[in-house]
DNA sequence: AAACGAATCAACCGCCATGCA
DNA sequence: TTGCATGGCGGTTGATTCGTT
C-alpha cells in the first residue's frame, strides 16, 4: 500500500486567498513548523488542498519574501542566470533570496522577455535577434540595460567555456547544490535553506521585559530589538492581529510600497489598525514603530 | 464615462523524482 | 519489487488592474 491520497479534492475551495484563510495558515505554521502538508489544511482549518496551502506559503505568505519588482541588478542576475540554467526557475531563484520561481518567472515572461526582445536578444537562446544584429545602431536604449548587451556576450563567452559544462554537471551531481561557474552570484543563500519561521524564534511581545534593546544602525528612531526565545510569544501577540495591510479583494499588497517597504510583516495591536511592530527578514530585526 | 485591449501575477494543472508501505 | 502518495517544478490559465481610445 501507499500512502493515502493528498487529497480527495472534494469540497475544496479554489481560487484566491482570503485574509480569513490566510490568517488560519500563518497562525498554524508559525505555530507549528512546516509540517506534512497534506495535514495542514485540515489542522489548520481550511478547506484547501494541502498543495494549495504549501504554493500559498512558499509564494506569498512566507515572511523572508520580499516584494515589490525586481531591482536592476536582480533582473541582470536573472538574465546572467537563465543564460546559464535555462527555465529552471527554482534554481534561478536559489540565487536571489526572498525571491520565489513563480515570482522570478512571471517577471521573465511579463518584463525581462521584452526587454531583451527590445535589445535585440533572443530571450530563449540569450543571442542576438538576426533582425536587430542587421541594424544594431537602431536598437533602442533601455533604462539601466544598455551594458546587457555587452554582459549577455561575456556570458557567451563563458558558455562556451567547459567550466560552465563541470559546474552544471557538478551542481547536479551534488544533489541540490546550486550550481555556479564563478561564485560570482552565488551568495550561499537558498530560499529552500531559509530557516522554518518558528514562532518561538521570530516572534516577540513588544512589552515584556525580557527584550533587549538592539544597537541597530538603524535610521528610525523608535526602538529596535531582535528576536528572543520567548516561550509565550504566541500567547501573547494574539496571531489573529496580523495585518498583512493587503487588499485581499485584489490581492495587492499596498503596503510594501510605504514606510514600511523595508520590513517583510507588520504586526498590529487590538486598538487601531496601525501597526506596532515590522520584522525585516535579512537581519531579523524586529522594530517597535 | 464607457468600452476595449494589454499587462500583470496569483493560482492551478500536470508531470516527475523520490520515498514510503 | 511494485504501486502509490508526496513534494517540487515548470507551464499555463484566468481574474483583475491598467492604459488607451
Amino acid at each position: 500500500m501507499g500512502r493515502q491520497p493528498c487529497c480527495d479534492k472534494v469540497g475544496l475551495k479554489k481560487g484566491p486567498w482570503t485574509a480569513e484563510e490566510d490568517k488560519k495558515l500563518i497562525n498554524f505554521i508559525l505555530t507549528n513548523g512546516q509540517c506534512c502538508w497534506r495535514a495542514v489544511p485540515k489542522l489548520a482549518g481550511l478547506l484547501r488542498c494541502g498543495k494549495s496551502c504549501r504554493l500559498r506559503w512558499t509564494n506569498y505568505l512566507r515572511p523572508d519574501l520580499k516584494r515589490g519588482l525586481l531591482s536592476e541588478d536582480e533582473e541582470k542576475m536573472v538574465i546572467d542566470l537563465h543564460a546559464q540554467l535555462g527555465n529552471r526557475w527554482s534554481k534561478i531563484a536559489s540565487h536571489l533570496p526572498g525571491r520565489t520561481d513563480n515570482e522570478i518567472k512571471n517577471h521573465w515572461n511579463t518584463h525581462i522577455k521584452k526587454k531583451l526582445k527590445k535589445m535585440g536578444i533572443d530571450p530563449l537562446t540569450h543571442k542576438p535577434l538576426p533582425a536587430i544584429t542587421d541594424q544594431p545602431q537602431e536598437q533602442p536604449q533601455l533604462d539601466g540595460f544598455s551594458e546587457l548587451i555587452d554582459q549577455k556576450k561575456e556570458i557567451e563567452t563563458s558558455l562556451q567555456s567547459s567550466s560552465i559544462t563541470e559546474a552544471k554537471e557538478e551542481d547536479q551531481k551534488s544533489n541540490g547544490v546550486p550550481f555556479d561557474s564563478s561564485m560570482e552570484v552565488n551568495y550561499g543563500f537558498c530560499t529552500d535553506e531559509v530557516p522554518l519561521i518558528e514562532a518561538h524564534e521570530i516572534l516577540i511581545d513588544p512589552y515584556a521585559p525580557s527584550l533587549s534593546t538592539s544597537s541597530s544602525s538603524s535610521s528610525s528612531s523608535s526602538s529596535s530589538y531582535y528576536r528572543t526565545g520567548s516561550s509565550n510569544i504566541l500567547e501573547d501577540l494574539k496571531l489573529p492581529n496580523f495585518d498583512w495591510h493587503g487588499d485581499y479583494t485584489t490581492n495587492s499588497m499596498d503596503f510594501w510600497d510605504d514606510d514600511f517597504s523595508g520590513f517583510d510583516f507588520l504586526i498590529n495591536d487590538d486598538s487601531d489598525r496601525n501597526p506596532i511592530m515590522a520584522v525585516d527578514q535579512e537581519s531579523w530585526k524586529i522594530e517597535l514603530l
